[in-house]
DNA sequence: TGATGTCGGGCGACCG
């Protein structure tokens, strides 16, 4: 059998030699071999910088030269979610493609009308797109599809796991699907994606028709050492001497993580401004240089660029206190250890960013988790005495050493998007047929789970007189209404998920990022912001400006933010944890304290066969043993036969009032199957782009889709009543 | 109500 490297063209062979490389990676051997000998579409999990990227473009660019279509068009076709990645993967494309005389396009927003209008006049070699310019294109060339795209011979979908459950992932693959139907025959799909929690999932999203027929390459686990530590703290220590949680946290920080590259995830944007201001004020009462940045999406892009530049030259030492930002594949190089403040919301993320450090052989991934714990009165809350943000953090770390990850979610109807999407087919087309659209969309497209009769009542409220989004022409064929036009026309509708207004946060002429406008500003505040602390000198709501100067004092401003939901898979795992009695060696004194008073709590709630505890007169708790959609379901079930409902991590705190029935009657009630209207206090179900253009009935239909389960209810209160 | 975050963009007018 001949060798990967045999297999590729002469050009790319060329290119490999001068890399130096004595051989290729396994994966790119293997993926060579999948992509060379067959047509199949086809998965590549490895970890960033596993060298995903050449597994799939050193193939696929060989068949290029070594069989030329002749055909106009992009030759290949490259999806990622950041512009950031877009710039990096153009950089590396271009030096493989100089050898091989192909043409590579970066296309975003920020790329120069000039590129594209050459791209566009002879479209071939390598085309790399965020999806929202993909969008674009469709909508303002929708005529041209065929001949840009006509020889196109694969897709390439960069951080496949990060849209897998998202409206971009869904944006994206209709698209794709669209694309296919106006060419009239398949693209070979190839997505790039971290480790997936659930791989027959993942081979679902990326090819719905023949899951079955995707191939998979999966980088061998293992790799670096992990070295772990969880530190426990208590706040509201004011009687006592010694510095707050978050201070001897900033100063743990300090003393560890000074002198090398590091990135620590504070969990929210507040969370890092207080951490970044904390430890800016260590290095300067030591008069040492500041290492500390911030790094979050508020930030303006100056900003994030120096600190993305200081850790990707690794000249001087840097530690970017940050959020998610700083977790997709962005190359900012190897980092010596991960901190994460606080519980992390998903074990997925956890895992991507303990990817970020250990990447150089024979050194070790370091993670350093730090749990806050509220310090414990005789009124403490129950879930206080639980101490379920410790616990979710054991259970995160314990389900990531076991190799697990969440699995996408599916079934959701996504109307938000679809309404998007409706839009965007009758721009593209100037107009189009109801039936036809259904089958672009919901039948060859990726909107499965919508049946006939929501796809009506959608395309109803779309073209209610009010809303004019579409309207119908005697021919029956649907075009844009008035407002549609309005809306498609404006560079605002290709993206398809939700922006929230905010204020521009200027000093001295420079921008330093962006302020949701719920946050109350007035000259004369003072403010922390991108690490550092000013006063507010001029607020002007009509431009949504506010003016600033540095300052000696400030307070965090307060970010907006949506939960998001915790996997089923980790509430089990925290009771397990409640109810077992092993030690974690890898956590400090504090936290085994905290966890011992947790299981003993836990234990004095006394559940029985039951998960029904007594707690005072009249407040009962419930564990649910279920993530956060089916636990909210059980919440809003209870609150509409009457009762006040508190929800945390896996368990309900129940306060019956005069008038509700006994909760163990509510819940047998439920556990029969009983119907019950979980909307009777009408909570807010818009939270996505096109969701305002929606009927309370199909906004409802939605929230079932996505963030509840009542399938699930009478199974769950059965196993509460034991 | 107990709680996060991230991501994107076309065109034409104007100026040198």
């Amino acid at each position: 059998m001949s060798t990967a490297f045999d297999k590729l063209a002469r050009p790319i062979q060329k290119w490999v030699r001068a890399q130096g490389w004595r051989e290729m990676r396994d994966i790119q051997a293997r993926a060579t071999h999948v992509l060379m000998d067959s047509d199949a579409d086809l998965i590549v999990a490895a970890s960033t910088a596993g060298g995903k990227t050449e597994a799939a473009f050193l193939p696929l660019l060989s068949q290029i030269l070594d069989d030329p279509s002749g055909i106009s068009g992009f030759d290949l076709l490259y999806v990622a979610p950041l512009k950031a990645l877009i710039t990096d993967q153009a950089r590396r494309l271009d030096d493989i493609c100089r050898e091989a005389e192909l043409p590579v396009i970066p296309w975003h927003g920020d790329v120069p009308a000039s590129v594209k209008t050459r791209a566009i006049k002879r479209p071939r070699g390598v085309l790399l797109i965020t999806p929202e310019s993909l969008e674009a294109l469709f909508i303002r060339r929708g005529l041209e599809l065929p001949r840009l795209f006509g020889a196109t011979r694969a897709v390439i979908l960069d951080e496949l796991h990060s849209v897998l459950d998202s409206e971009r992932g869904i944006q994206i693959r209709s698209l794709l699907a669209r694309l296919e139907q106006s060419l009239n025959r398949l693209i070979r799909r190839v997505g790039l994606s971290a480790t997936l929690g659930d791989m027959e999932l993942a081979k679902a999203y990326l090819r719905p028709d023949s899951p079955g027929e995707v191939r998979e390459v999966v980088a061998a686990g293992g790799g670096a050492e992990l070295q772990l530590q969880l530190r426990g703290y208590v706040t509201g220590d004011n009687d006592d001497e010694g510095p707050s949680a978050t201070d001897a946290i900033a100063l743990h920080l300090f003393g560890h993580l000074r002198g090398s590259d590091n990135l620590v995830f504070a969990g929210a944007r507040q969370a890092v401004e207080i951490y970044s201001d904390r430890l800016r004020t260590l290095c300067e009462k030591e008069r040492l240089p500041q290492e500390f940045y911030p790094h979050h999406a508020s930030l303006s892009r100056d900003h994030r660029d120096f600190v993305e530049r200081r850790l990707k030259d690794g000249n001087a030492p840097t530690t970017a206190i940050c959020t998610s930002t700083l977790e997709l594949g962005i190359d900012i190089g190897d980092v010596t250890c991960v901190g994460q403040i606080g519980a992390p919301f998903s074990v997925a993320s956890l895992r991507q960013r303990l990817g970020r450090s250990g990447r150089r052989p024979g050194k070790p991934a370091i993670l350093r988790q730090y749990v806050v714990e509220a310090k414990l009165t005789p009124t403490s809350n129950f879930s206080d005495r639980l101490r379920l943000g410790l616990v979710r953090a054991v259970a995160m770390i314990e389900l990531l050493l076991e190799g697990w990850c969440e699995p996408p979610k599916r079934g959701a109807l996504h109307l938000s998007t679809l309404v998007h999407q409706i839009l965007s087919v009758i721009a593209q087309r100037g107009g189009i047929h109801a039936q036809q659209l259904y089958g672009m969309l919901c039948q060859k497209g990726p909107f499965r789970q919508v049946d006939t009769q929501p796809f009506l009542d959608v395309l109803r409220a779309l073209g209610h007189p009010e809303t004019a989004l579409i309207e119908q022409a005697d021919d029956g064929l649907l075009l844009l209404g008035a407002m549609g036009e309005k809306l498609v026309e404006h560079y605002s509708f290709y993206a398809v998920f939700q922006t929230p207004e905010e204020y521009r946060l200027i000093s001295g002429g420079k921008e330093l990022g962006t302020l949701p406008i719920d946050n109350l500003i007035a000259p004369g505040m003072l403010l922390i912001f991108s690490g550092r602390r000013w006063l507010v000198l001029e607020v002007h709501d009509r431009d949504r400006v506010i003016m600033v100067s540095p300052a000696k004092a400030g307070v965090p401003p307060l970010f907006g933010g949506d939960p998001g939901n915790i996997h089923d898979r980790v509430i089990e795992r925290m009771l397990d944890i409640l109810e077992d009695q092993n030690r974690p060696i890898y956590m400090d004194a504090t936290a085994l304290e905290l966890l011992e008073e947790a299981r003993s709590h836990y234990a004095q709630l006394q559940f029985g066969p039951g998960r029904i505890a007594q707690l005072g007169e009249n407040a009962t708790i419930l564990a649910t043993r279920t993530g956060s959609i089916r636990t909210t379901t059980l919440a809003l079930a209870l609150r509409a036969a009457g009762f006040t409902v508190q929800t945390h991590d896996g368990f309900l705190e129940v306060f019956g009032k005069d008038g509700t029935p006994l909760l163990i009657d509510a819940l047998a009630a439920l556990a029969s199957g009983e119907a019950v209207n979980l909307f009777t206090h009408s909570p807010n179900l818009v939270f996505e782009k096109f969701h305002p253009y929606l009927t309370e009935a199909l906004l409802q239909q939605d929230a079932f889709s996505a963030r509840l389960d009542t399938a699930a209810l009478a199974e769950l209160s059965r196993s509460i009543l034991g």
